[in-house]
DNA sequence: GGTAAGACTTGGCGCTATTAAG
DNA sequence: CTTAATAGCGCCAAGTCTTACC
C-alpha cells in the first residue's frame, strides 16, 4: 500500500507536508451540490466576457500571429505552423484529409500494418478452416486436433535444427557445456512451438470476441480456518470466544496491526461498523468500543505462522509449489477458439479489509467473501459448463461472445463489477494492444492539424470552445489524463477536465519566464502532480478568464466534460480519445530520445543506459512516480563507497603508469616498455570499470522516484523498442523480461529494425 | 443531455523468487 | 554456503471510455 503515506514519505521529493492540505482536501458538499459552478456560470452567460467581446478579447485578436517559441517543456513537440491557421473546424478536418491510410474493419488497423497480399489469402483460408472445425462440434480441451498437429510439425523441424547445431557444437565445445546448451535450446524451441502467431490471422466479425470459450471457472480462496483455542481475542482485557464470522473479520484486522493505516480514524470506524454487522446479537451487545479490543495475541499468532512457513525445509516448500502449479495448470488456462490461452486472474479475490489509495473514505470496510451464487459464468453454449463448488450453484450462466470475460461478480464496497479475464499474452488482449498503438500512429499523421484546430479554439467566441482548446492543450502538452467525474465516495483526485481552480496558480513572470502555470494536484492513485510550465500567452489569458469569479473549489473547465471532449476528438479522427494522446506522446518521445541518445559505438551497457533514459523521459512526462525504495539510501551509499574505492585504484594505477613511463624514459628496455603497456592496460580497464559504476549510479539516482514499468508496459509501442534492439544489436531480453516478451510477442515477431512509430 | 452500468486499461505496491555479494 | 539486494509478478484499486437508458 501507499502509506497515506506516500504523500508524507520522507524520500518522496514532491511530498506534501502533513499540514499542507490545500489541494487535497476532501470534496465538500458545496462543490458537488446543485450550486455546482457549471450551473452558476450558465446563469451568468450574459456576463460572459467572451460573448461580450471584452477589452481583453480585443487584445487577443490583435496578438501577433506568431506563437511564442514553445519554451522548454519536458518534451519537444513538432512545431505548429501558425501561417497554416485557417477556419478549419474539427468536422471539416474529417472531410478534408480522407484517411491517409485505409482503416481495415476486419483487423481494426490500417493497411500499412497488415500482412502482405498473399498473407491475406492465408488468413482467409485459415479462418474458413476454423469455421469448418467449429461446425464439426464441441471443442475438446484434451483433444484439439489442430493444435496437436501444429505442435508435432514444429517439434519435428526443431529436432532437425537441433541435430545440425549439435554437430557443430561437438567440435567446438566441451561436452558439459554443449549438453547444457542443447538442453536450454530444446526448452526454448519447445516454448516456441507452443506459441500461436495469432497476429498472422484475421479477426472475428464485428463485435464478436470469440466463437468458442471453455474454462474451469474461477478458483475460490480457501475456507476460513478457525484460530486455535489458545489464541484468544480480548475485550476489556478478558478473553471472548467469537462466532466464526466475527472471528474471521477480526483476523483481517489483526493481520494488519503493523500497518499505519489501522491507526487512522476512518479506517477504524469503517472496520468497526462493518465488523459489528457480522457479529451475533450477543457479541454486538458486548463489543462496543474498538479501543477495548485487543487483537495482539491473534496478530502474534499470524506472525509466528508466517515465520514457520519461511523456515520450512526445501522439500516442504517444493511440495507446496507443486500443489500451486497443479492448481494453475487446472484453473489458469482456458480454451478460446481452440487455442489454450493463459487467464490473467483466475483466483477470486479473497475477503479482507478494503484499503483504497490516498485518503479514501471507505478504507477499512469489509470486503466480503465471494460466493459461487455471486458469480456469473460466461462461456460458449456447446461446451462443458464449469462445475460450481459442491453444494453450490452459479448466479447465472451466459454465452455472450461480445465480451472477453470468463466470470464476473459484484464487489460489495462500491458495487462495481469485477471480472476474470485473459492474460496480456492472449490474442484477445494482444490484438487490442496492437490496435491501440495503431490508433496512436494514426494520430501522428493528424496531430498537426488537430493542434492547429485547438489553438484556433483558444480565441473562439464561445467559452466552451476556449475551454476545450486549453484542456486539449494540457492533455497534449502535459500528457494529463482526461479526468472523468468521480463518485463522492472515492478519494478526491482529478485529471484534466476535473481540475479545480485551486489546483493551478498563475505567474505572469517567474524565474525569468513569462506566463508560468503552476500545477499542484493529486492525480490517479493519489499521486501528486506538481509542475511549473510556461504556456503560451493566449492560454494564460484564457486561464485567467476561466478562473474569474470562481471559488477555489470550483471546476476550472466548467463548460466541458470528458464525454464532450472525446466526442469532438472522435469527429477529428475516428477512434481518437483523450488517452490516445498519452500513448502517442509517450511513444513519440521514446523514439525521439532513442534516436538522440544512442550512438553506434556505444557498449551494450551504455546503450542500455540510453534506453533507460529515454524510458525515463517518458515516465516523467506521464508522471509515473514511485516511493523511493526502502533500501535506496543504503544501497546508494554502498555504491558510492565502491566508486570511491575504484577511484583510488585508478589513481594508484595512474601513479604506477607514470612511474613506469619515467623508468622507461630513463632506462629504456624491452621489459620497461612491456611494463608501461601493462600499466596502461590496467589503467584503461579500471577507468572503464569506474565509468560503468558511475553510469550505474546516475541511472539509479535518476530512477529514485520514477517508475519505468508502467510506461514500458502500457504506453510505449513495443515495436519501437524491438526495432531499436535489432538495429543496435542489443538482445531483446535486456529490455524485456519473460512476461514482457510474452505480452509483446506480436511486436517481437513482426517489427524489423526499420520500424518507425 | 445526463446518468448509471458495464467493460476494459492503467497503476503502484509488496510479496516471492532469483541473483549477487559476502 | 548464507544473506542481502534486485527483479519479477500477482494483486486489486482506480482510471478511461462506451453503451444503455431515461
Amino acid at each position: 500500500m501507499r502509506p497515506q503515506g506516500k504523500t508524507e514519505h520522507e524520500g518522496y521529493e514532491l511530498a506534501l507536508l502533513p499540514g499542507e492540505t490545500k489541494n487535497c482536501k476532501l470534496r465538500t458538499n458545496s462543490s458537488k451540490s446543485s450550486h455546482s459552478p457549471k450551473d452558476r456560470h450558465k446563469i451568468t452567460d450574459d456576463k460572459d466576457p467572451v460573448l461580450q467581446g471584452s477589452r481583453a478579447e480585443k487584445d487577443w485578436k490583435n496578438k501577433s500571429s506568431k506563437c511564442s517559441p514553445d519554451v522548454k517543456s519536458n518534451k519537444i513537440h513538432a512545431k505548429v505552423k501558425q501561417t497554416d491557421i485557417s477556419h478549419t473546424s474539427l468536422t471539416a478536418l474529417k472531410e478534408e484529409d480522407v484517411e491517409e491510410q485505409i482503416f481495415d474493419p476486419i483487423s481494426g488497423c490500417t493497411q500499412a500494418c497488415l500482412p502482405a497480399e498473399n498473407d491475406l489469402e492465408v488468413r482467409k483460408e485459415k479462418s474458413s478452416a476454423e469455421k469448418k472445425r467449429d461446425k464439426e462440434g464441441t471443442v475438446n480441451i484434451t483433444k484439439d486436433k489442430t493444435q496437436g498437429q501444429k505442435k508435432k510439425r514444429s517439434s519435428h523441424s526443431t529436432e532437425h535444427n537441433e541435430s545440425k547445431k549439435n554437430k557443430k557444437a561437438k567440435r567446438e565445445e566441451d561436452e558439459d557445456k554443449e549438453k547444457r546448451k542443447a538442453k536450454g535450446e530444446a526448452k526454448k524451441a519447445e516454448d516456441e512451438a507452443g506459441k500461436w502467431k495469432w497476429w498472422e490471422e484475421g479477426k472475428h466479425a464485428d463485435g464478436q470476441k470469440w466463437k468458442s470459450l471453455e474454462h474451469k471457472g474461477p478458483l475460490f480462496p480457501p475456507e476460513y480456518e478457525l484460530l486455535p483455542s489458545n489464541v484468544p481475542f480480548l475485550y476489556d482485557g478478558k478473553p471472548v470466544q467469537l462466532s466464526v464470522a466475527a472471528e474471521e473479520v477480526a483476523t483481517f484486522y489483526a493481520k494488519m496491526l503493523d500497518h499505519e493505516y489501522t491507526t487512522k480514524e476512518t479506517f477504524q470506524n469503517n472496520f468497526f461498523t462493518d465488523w459489528r454487522e457480522v457479529m451475533t446479537e450477543d457479541e454486538r451487545k458486548l463489543i462496543k468500543k474498538l479501543s477495548k479490543c485487543d487483537f495482539s495475541k491473534i496478530h502474534k499468532y499470524f506472525v509466528e505462522k508466517s515465520e514457520e512457513k519461511k523456515n520450512m525445509t526445501k522439500e516442504e516448500k517444493q511440495v507446496l509449489k507443486e500443489e500451486a502449479n497443479k492448481l494453475t495448470e487446472e484453473y489458469g488456462y482456458c480454451l478460446l477458439d481452440g487455442h489454450k490461452e493463459k487467464i490473467g486472474n483466475f483466483r477470486l479475490e479473497p475477503p479482507g479489509l478494503f484499503r483504497g489509495r490516498g485518503e479514501h473514505p471507505k478504507m477499512g470496510k469489509l470486503k466480503k467473501r465471494v460466493q459461487p451464487e455471486d458469480v456469473i459464468i460466461n462461456c460458449s453454449q456447446d461446451v462443458k459448463v464449469p462445475e460450481p463448488p459442491a453444494g453450490h450453484r452459479w448466479k447465472r450462466i451466459q454465452h455472450d461472445n461480445t465480451v472477453t470475460w470468463l466470470a464476473s461478480w459484484v464487489e460489495n464496497i462500491h458495487g462495481h463489477i469485477k471480472y476474470i479475464m485473459l492474460n496480456p499474452s492472449s490474442k484477445l488482449k494482444g490484438e487490442k494492444d496492437w490496435q491501440k498503438y495503431e490508433t496512436a500512429r494514426k494520430l501522428k499523421l493528424r496531430v498537426d492539424a488537430i493542434r492547429r484546430e485547438y489553438r484556433m479554439a483558444w480565441t473562439a467566441r464561445e467559452m466552451k470552445q476556449r475551454q476545450r482548446g486549453v484542456a486539449l492543450y494540457f492533455i497534449d502538452k502535459l500528457a494529463l489524463r482526461a479526468g472523468n467525474e468521480k463518485d463522492d465516495d472515492t478519494a478526491d483526485t482529478v485529471g484534466c477536465c476535473s481540475l479545480r481552480v485551486e489546483h493551478i496558480t498563475l505567474h505572469q513572470h517567474q524565474d525569468g519566464q513569462d506566463y508560468v502555470v503552476e500545477f499542484d494536484f493529486l492525480g490517479k492513485d493519489s499521486i501528486r502532480y506538481y509542475n511549473k510550465v510556461p504556456v503560451e500567452k493566449q492560454v494564460f489569458k484564457n486561464l485567467k478568464l476561466f478562473m474569474e469569479n470562481k471559488d477555489p473549489e470550483d471546476d476550472l473547465f466548467d463548460r466541458i466534460s470528458t464525454v464532450y471532449l472525446n466526442k469532438k476528438l472522435n469527429e477529428a479522427m475516428p477512434g481518437l480519445t483523450a488517452k490516445v494522446f498519452r500513448t502517442f506522446n509517450a511513444s513519440t518521445t521514446l523514439q525521439e530520445q532513442l534516436d538522440k541518445l544512442t550512438v553506434d559505438d556505444m557498449t551494450v551497457e551504455e546503450k542500455l543506459l540510453a534506453y533507460n533514459r529515454a524510458n525515463r523521459a517518458v515516465a516523467i512526462l506521464c508522471n509515473h512516480q514511485r516511493a523511493a525504495p526502502k533500501t535506496f539510501e543504503k544501497s546508494m551509499l554502498a555504491l558510492q563507497e565502491k566508486i570511491k574505492k575504484k577511484k583510488e585504484e585508478v589513481e594508484k594505477a595512474k601513479k604506477e603508469l607514470k612511474q613506469a613511463k619515467k623508468d622507461h624514459r630513463e632506462q629504456p628496455s624491452e621489459k620497461s616498455k612491456k611494463l608501461v603497456e601493462k600499466k596502461e592496460k590496467a589503467l584503461k580497464r579500471l577507468s572503464e570499470q569506474l565509468k560503468k559504476l558511475k553510469l550505474q549510479e546516475t541511472d539509479r539516482e535518476e530512477n529514485k522516484v520514477i517508475a519505468l514499468g508502467t510506461s514500458k508496459l502500457n504506453y510505449l509501442d513495443p515495436r519501437i523498442s524491438v526495432a531499436w534492439c535489432k538495429k543496435n544489436n542489443v538482445p531483446v531480453e535486456k529490455i524485456y523480461n519473460k512476461t514482457h516478451r510474452a505480452k509483446f510477442a506480436w511486436a517481437i515477431d513482426m517489427a524489423d529494425e526499420n520500424f518507425q512509430f
